[in-house]
Parts: C-alpha cells; structure tokens; sequence
DNA sequence: TTCAAAAAAGACAATTTTATCTTTTATAAA
DNA sequence: TTTATAAAAGATAAAATTGTCTTTTTTGAA
C-alpha cells in the first residue's frame, strides 16, 4: 500500500506533533524508541521531511527535531506525498500504463472508487487530528503495548 | 498497493479467460504479448497459479494455459491472496505489527474502512466478470491504445 | 518410437527498498 | 573560543522484488 518508510515517518511526525510544547524538541534516539522504527533509517527519513517542510529540525546542542504551528495543520497525504509521490493515488489497479476512462482497465471504475476513497482518508486527515487523538488516549504509534504471544 | 507480479497475474487470467473456447489454449509467448507483461517472469506467475488451481496448464505440443469452467468464477481476490497473501488486507496503515481496533493506531478507524472497500472490491470482482468486460469491448488489458507522447 | 513443442524447475542477475555505519556540519552553552 | 551535542550527508550493506536464462520434464502427433 504505502512504503515502509512512508509509514516510520507518519508515526514519526504524529509522534513529534503529539508533544509539542513550546520549545520543546526530540532527537531521533527518543523519535526512534517512541513509535518503534529503525534509528538510522527514520533519521533518514525525518531528514527528509524536514527538507520538504513537513516538521522542522534544527542541528547542536538542545536541537533535535519539533513542528511548526503552520506544519501541523497539513493533511496526512503531504507526508505520503513527500516520500512515496502521489502515484499509488494515480495507478491502474492491473498495472497498466496510465490510468484513465478513456482506455480503462476492466477494474478501472470499481478500482477508482476504493482507490479515491483511500486517497480522500489521507487528504482530510491532519497531522493535529492524529496527535489530538492519540493524546486522549486510547490510540497507539508503537507494539509496546502487544501482548508477546501476539507476536 | 499490490505487487507488479500480482498485476501481471490477473491480466494474464482475465485474458485467458476472455478466450476460452472448447479445447483453446495459448503459450507463455502469447499470453505476454497479448498483456504486455515480461515473458519469462509472467512464465514463473502463471506456473504458480496453476499450482494454485487458479487456472490450468499443460505441457508439450498443443499444450498451454486455459482456464477451467469450475475455475471462471473464482473472485479477483483468490489470484491476490495466490500471489501476494492476504496482508495488504489485514495491515495497519501506519504500520504498527497488527492491526486491531483494542490497541489501534490513531488511523484505524478510517484506514479500516477504506482498506476493507478495497478489499470488497476484489472478492465480489470474478474472473467471469472482467473477461466478459473485455470481450463486450471499452476496456483494455494492454498498452497497445496508448499514444507515444503519452508514455 | 521419435521428435518437436510447451511448461516446469532451477540458477542467476538487476533493481528497488530497507537499513546501517561513518564523517561532516551546525549550534548552543560554558 | 572551546566543547559537546545533534542533525546532515555520504557511503555501504542487506533484503525483497522483479526479471532473465538454461536445463529438464511432459506430451501429442507424425
Ligand atoms: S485503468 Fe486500471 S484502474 Fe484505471
Ligand atoms: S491499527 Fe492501524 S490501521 Fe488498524
């Protein structure tokens, strides 16, 4: 569906948004530890969403990573679009060249409909919305709490 | 979302089975050029879906791939499940180890919905279905339509 | 029974994705 | 100004997916 990393980076970034405190900032070691991913890989992978102005980063000494009042009203899809593109949103489900209605797929319209509807899922849900909820509880961006029998 | 190799499978299917006449077969060479998809790896998949009983093969001269009458009415969905599993349909969006509504993440209720549209879509989608979509003409398994300039 | 055609099987290669490690750069505080 | 800290950058490495090539097996017809 959507990459690995385009998924260590959502939690990431809900993870960072959920805590933001004035001045407040995390370095990858406590990011990493709090929704269970790969250090060095989400290093990567916050890097570059900080290049692309989904939350911010500042380097030294009490740096690390935080998000901007205006980064945290950004849908969900703005984050999938900055790592894995937009084309999962725009494929054919049989894997033709281009999806279109003039020259569909015999899913094409079938297809559309739940493909859009996963798109429009990304789109109106906001960085705020996910953090809000996960600080009310109930709701989790780590396996900490997966009984080890389930595993 | 799903695999090129799953892609590849269900045009390869839904070709054969938009040509089963009595006793019709067709070989590796055929089925790929009429879906646009590499030879020697659509070779593997459909070697595998018949192993699977998704459809049938037979070897030496006049020999080659059809689909079996009790086979037409399988769902989209037994090809995905042959091919790439069933995970894609049971995993989490933000990629926690399970997906489940007592520990879920703060997506899950969306995510789930739009997961299980998808999902749907490919069990009440036949084999049957799509072929006579294609034979009744306005829908394509290959790129053959598609301009250059569009490539 | 021989032969040619086709899939099956097996080995291997290329590409993409995921992941790690090391070095460099920026920065805040002492 | 020095020092310690943290991200950025760069180089690799491992794993998974996609893809190819060669050899073997099956099978129908001549
Ligand atoms: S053409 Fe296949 S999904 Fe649109
Ligand atoms: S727990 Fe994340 S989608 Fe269900």
């Amino acid at each position: 569906m959507i990459s690995k990393a385009c998924k260590y980076g959502i939690r990431a970034v809900i993870f960072v948004a959920s805590k933001k405190t004035e001045g407040l900032k995390f370095n990858i070691k406590q990011i990493a530890r709090e929704v269970d991913a790969p250090e060095a890989f989400t290093a990567k992978i916050l890097q570059f969403l900080n290049k692309n102005h989904v939350i911010t980063s500042l380097k030294g000494p009490y740096g690390g990573f935080f998000i901007e009042d205006y980064q945290l009203d950004q849908p969900i899809i703005n984050i999938v679009n900055a790592i894995d593109g937009m084309s999962v949103f725009k494929e054919c489900g049989l894997g033709l060249k281009q999806c279109s209605s003039v020259y569909p797929c015999p899913m094409h319209d079938q297809y559309k409909i739940a493909r859009d509807a996963l798109l429009n899922t990304f789109q109106k849900t906001s960085i705020r919305q996910l953090a809000e909820q996960l600080n009310e509880g109930g709701f989790y961006i780590n396996n900490q709490n997966v009984l080890a029998e389930n595993i």
